[in-house]
RNA sequence: GCCGGGGUACCCGAGUGGUCAAAGGGGGUGGAUUCAAGCUCCUCUGCAUAUUGCUUCGCAGGUUCGAAUCCUGCCCCCGGCACCA
């Protein structure tokens, strides 16, 4: 290969592409569409690796698709609002407007180096008001019909970022973003009813093709409980309080009743008594905690009677009411019947303050109603003890069915799904996001901004630093009231910035359109997004918003799309090895590299991690474009593992992929150099050639892009150096599947494959990434026996390279001539008429008698025959292959394969003659046909 | 505790009943080419061995003519949920 061959101008390609309009989605033809989409990232100023292997993915998938005749939406745009860019501001001056762009325009200029085939026309960026605009539409919209509503409550509030934040944004007690502690507050917040839709979410998975562990993980935030909402009076007054229980068949068995402290009824049933102290005890002690450490805590379970008693509304007992510091007002109703028989929680409760337990299950259905209690057996079991009539004996789903019917028929309960997702908070007490377009009138109350005055945008004269930047405008706090003129006062929050995230997509099937958010028949046409990529990050958040507002923005007849995504790709992570100290079991950073670990001073060793700035294993994706070139590191990523699979960086293996890269760069050179006259390996290239184009369509249609990488930049280079090693040089083979093999090329390393394309001497000045694939005739029988002829030549191949070297070592020296015994022939008879026998559906060992009927058995060598069916053959027979069982029964004459191969497989072994006999013929004066048979000859050196 | 995903050779990683001592890559090895290095091509890379045998796909059993693959139990790793009503 020349040394000094230029490499590949990726720069100019880029540049071409662009002015040739190439990766505009068309907005209408009769083509069929494809979109493609990766979650839009964040606008810090930087890519990294990260970026580049997800839009690697994103990337081949849409030039695949166009190749294969489909209208594809591929589009990229900046996820622009957020907290890092007013927190830069805060600390570094500046307006967070003002980092926004310039980070964009930073990663952009990166992003657009890569090469990715994107419709740069449908660019969109969340702070921009012409989109945020459609936040603030859709709030209204869905402030007119309940979806959207304000609250006081005690919701999450992060101390650090200054803002609340929604239960999904809450990791461990900590804030998502910072890390920080997460306090409670009672504050008046913008909420969006989520769990309207959360039988829909649920059932919602069934219908999309998400990695299973997303799914788990989406239906365990939803978290669905079947069970029933109960309704219990108090004693000798009108309150009544409702409990939700999955568990309606203990019913009987609930010896109290349990509130949360701060249950709306539980300061009533205290005034003015004696249990008002313990219960403000408690109350006190609950109200400030956070619910994560609420929840820590509550292995530390603690009660105060109210003095109270709740009627049990079958039976109609008297059971006392508890206060207890493990039930939480905002989980279900905050409110628990307790049954200490059958529920570890309150048997541990009743236990500690001497409350009754009951049994009501037994656990074999002719259990003994009173076995004593002695663990709570939580299990489905029979009823038992129920005061009432018609319910002993039921069990499990039957038993609480019943329950519920009787319930309902008296009116103090009903079947009920609880939910464990929450309305969605959505007020930020932040700036750089959408404001919220209500206006707080004195008189009017809570009025939305009418649409003719959307967008709201963010003004820009605010102070950082100090509060809810929003307040410290004059100019934008002051609005009058659109309802009756007066003056009023502008809410100031801002939306939580998964808002800009929850429909982007939709927003990109007429990304341009000022009229309305999105055309409902561009969206139709485009949604559902065919494929998504993104980290595993986004599984339960942004998953979860976007599909809940496909289905909220569908049923404002936006749109028919029920879900946003169809197929949901995460992509692994891009880890590099850092330094490990295996008896701390920590990693640490790169610096420590070579040393003793710095706790415990044992010698450290490697381990892969996951590429972090705090511990310096990262890889900057600029400085590797600028050794190697964007297709050299898109080529590696693609190739290092499987795009669900964490991959290792390993710098070797990329510089490994770039010598593939210079390879292949020479190719179009080499294939035009060949100047040989037709040969029988012609049709065997066309045919493996053929036969690749199929298997690469397949990967790709799966999205296994390492497997269509390899056929692309591996498989094909291999088949065409066993071509010309045995001899092909066909100028017009090379011809004939060199535009094909460029197409393969350009769906990973697209810029290399624009220069064989152009190099091609009819070039039309067309360019590969727009070019059509066309699909490969199937594989002929004639190419089936062409192929296997030359799989038998390679494998006979390897098997004599084997035996050579013991047989050398025998010989004392090289061997310098081979005999080929091919199998008698009537063991490849024997194997036809078993595998005839097996496919017909005989069983193996029926097929004895029928080889004995065999003519080929009728004589004195019977005896042989039989035993070698049962020590030899039998095994074998099940060992071929599909291809193997093809062969042998096909025409395909080894001896005449191996006969005209001898000269090359004399040269390959580096032998002076090979020749070929049949086992058991008069040339066959070796005495080692026992050992040949079907398809693997026996070799004797010499 | 519950749910989901995993455990394959020096490393990464394919493989879901026979093509499996197990693809491919990395790393290593030997050879061809070269004045030489690099690149490229070819070989080998569990152990033994004239073409075959033995051991091996987390561990232990089982089903089968045949198991990395199916079943049962166990161990370990990753992710999620969790005194949840």
């Amino acid at each position: 290969m020349s040394s000094e061959m230029l490499p590949v101008d990726e720069v100019a390609w880029q540049k071409k592409w662009d002015e040739a309009d190439l990766f505009k989605a068309t907005t209408g033809g009769g083509k069929p569409t494809f979109y493609c989409l990766e979650m839009y990232p964040y606008p810090s100023g930087k890519m990294h690796m990260g970026h580049v292997r997800n839009y690697s993915i994103g990337d081949a998938v849409a030039r695949y698709k166009r190749m294969m005749g489909f209208d594809v939406l591929y589009p990229m745009g900046f996820d622009s609002f957020g907290m890092p860019a007013e927190n830069a501001a805060i600390s570094e001056g500046g307006h967070p407007h003002d980092i926004t762009e310039r980070n964009m325009a930073s990663i952009t200029q990166q992003i657009k180096r890569m090469g990715f085939s994107y419709d740069w026309s449908r660019t969109l960026k969340s702070h921009d008001p012409r989109y945020y605009k459609w936040n603030q539409w859709f709030f209204t919209k869905f402030y007119e019909s309940g979806l959207a509503r304000r609250e006081f409550a005690p919701v999450n509030w992060c101390v650090s970022c200054n803002t609340v934040l929604a239960n999904e944004q809450v990791k461990a007690g900590r804030c998502w973003r910072c890390n920080g502690p997460v306090e409670q507050k009672g504050m008046s917040q913008w909420f969006i009813d989520l769990p309207a839709y959360a039988q829909e979410l649920h059932d919602g998975l069934d219908t999309i093709k998400f990695p299973e562990h997303v799914k788990s993980l989406q239906r365990d935030w939803l978290g669905r409980s079947e069970g029933a909402e109960i309704t219990f009076g108090v004693v000798d007054s009108d309150l009544t309080f409702e409990v939700f229980t999955t568990r309606p068949d203990t019913l009987f068995g609930a010896t109290f009743a349990t509130l949360a402290p701060e249950h709306p009824l539980s300061e009533q049933l205290v005034t003015g008594t004696e249990f008002e102290e313990d219960w403000k005890r408690l109350y006190d002690e609950v109200v400030n905690m956070s619910e994560f450490d609420r929840i820590k805590n509550m292995n530390k379970k603690k009660g105060v009677f109210s003095g109270k008693y709740a009627v049990h509304p079958l039976t109609g007992d008297r059971i006392p009411i508890w206060f207890g510091n493990f039930v939480i007002a905002t989980y279900g109703t905050g409110a628990v019947m307790a049954v200490p028989a059958h529920d570890e929680r309150d048997h541990d409760f009743a236990k500690m303050y001497d409350i009754p337990i009951k049994r009501v299950l037994v656990m074999q259905e002719d259990g003994s109603p009173d076995a004593p209690v002695n663990r709570a057996d939580v299990d489905d079991g029979w009823m038992v003890n129920s005061s009432v009539e018609g319910f002993d004996g039921l069990y499990g789903q039957d038993a609480r069915d019943t329950v519920c019917s009787a319930l309902e028929s008296k009116g103090l309960g009903r079947r009920e799904v609880n939910w464990k997702i929450r309305p969605w908070l959505v007020s930020r007490q932040r700036y750089w996001g959408t404001p919220i377009p209500i206006i707080h009138c004195e008189s009017c109350g809570v009025v939305p901004v009418p649409e003719k005055d959307l967008p709201v945008e963010l003004p820009r004269d605010v102070v950082f630093g100090k509060g809810n930047p929003l307040e410290t405008s004059p100019t934008f706090v002051h609005a009058p009231c659109p309802a009756c003129g007066e003056d009023a006062r502008r809410e100031t929050d801002t939306m939580d910035t998964f808002m800009d995230s929850s429909w982007y997509f939709l927003r990109y099937t007429d990304a341009m359109n000022d009229e309305v958010c999105f055309g409902k028949a561009a969206a139709d046409r485009w949604m559902m997004v065919d494929f998504y990529c993104g980290g595993i990050e986004h599984a339960q958040m942004h998953l979860i918003y976007a599909r809940f507002m496909t289905k909220a923005l569908r049923d404002l007849g936006l749109t028919i799309a029920d879900e946003p995504f169809y197929e949901l790709l995460c992509q692994g992570m891009v880890n590099k090895s850092a330094p490990y100290c295996a008896s701390c079991g920590v990693t640490l950073s790169v610096d420590h590299a070579g040393s003793p670990c710095p706790h415990c001073d044992a010698p450290l060793g490697e381990r892969s991690a996951k590429m972090s700035k705090s511990i310096g294993n990262t890889v900057s994706p600029e400085a590797m474009i600028e050794l190697y070139g964007a297709d050299t590191v898109r080529l590696f990523i693609l190739f290092a593992a499987n795009p669900t699979a964490g991959m290792d960086w390993s710098d070797t293996a990329l510089e490994a992929n770039h010598r593939v890269m210079l390879q292949l760069q020479a190719w179009p050179e080499q294939l035009r150099s060949w100047n040989g006259p037709s040969s029988p390996m012609d049709a065997w290239l066309t045919a493996r050639f053929n036969k690749r184009v199929h298997e690469f369509i397949h990967a790709m249609d799966n999205f296994d892009l390492r497997r269509a990488v390899e056929i692309s930049h591996y498989e094909i280079i291999k088949d065409i150096n066993w071509y010309v090693r045995r001899g092909g040089q066909n100028p017009s083979v090379a011809s004939q599947i060199f535009p094909q093999w460029t197409q393969m090329v350009s769906v990973s390393t697209p810029h290399l494959a624009e220069d064989w394309w152009a190099s091609r001497e009819h070039h039309d000045g067309t360019f590969v990434a727009e070019s059509q694939l066309e699909l490969p005739a199937s594989t002929t029988p004639k190419d089936h026996l062409t192929l296997a002829s030359e799989q038998y030549i390679r494998d006979f191949l390897e098997q004599a390279r084997k035996v050579q070297n013991i047989a050398e070592r025998h010989l004392g020296g090289q061997a310098k001539s081979a005999i080929v015994v091919i199998s008698p022939s009537w063991k490849r008879e024997m194997a036809r008429a078993a595998l005839g026998f097996i496919t017909e559906g005989g069983h193996p060992k029926q097929f004895v008698p029928v080889l004995a009927q065999m003519p080929m058995a009728q004589g004195e060598r019977k005896g042989e025959m039989m035993t070698f069916w049962g020590k030899k053959m039998l095994p074998q027979v099940f060992k071929w292959d599909d291809a193997s069982r093809e062969v042998i029964v096909s025409e395909l004459d080894e001896q005449q394969v191996l006969q005209h191969a001898s000269k090359f497989i004399a040269s390959d072994l580096n032998l002076e003659s090979v020749t070929v006999v049949v086992g058991e013929s008069d040339s066959d004066t070796t005495e080692r046909a026992g050992s040949a048979m079907p398809l693997s000859p026996a070799i004797v050196y010499s």
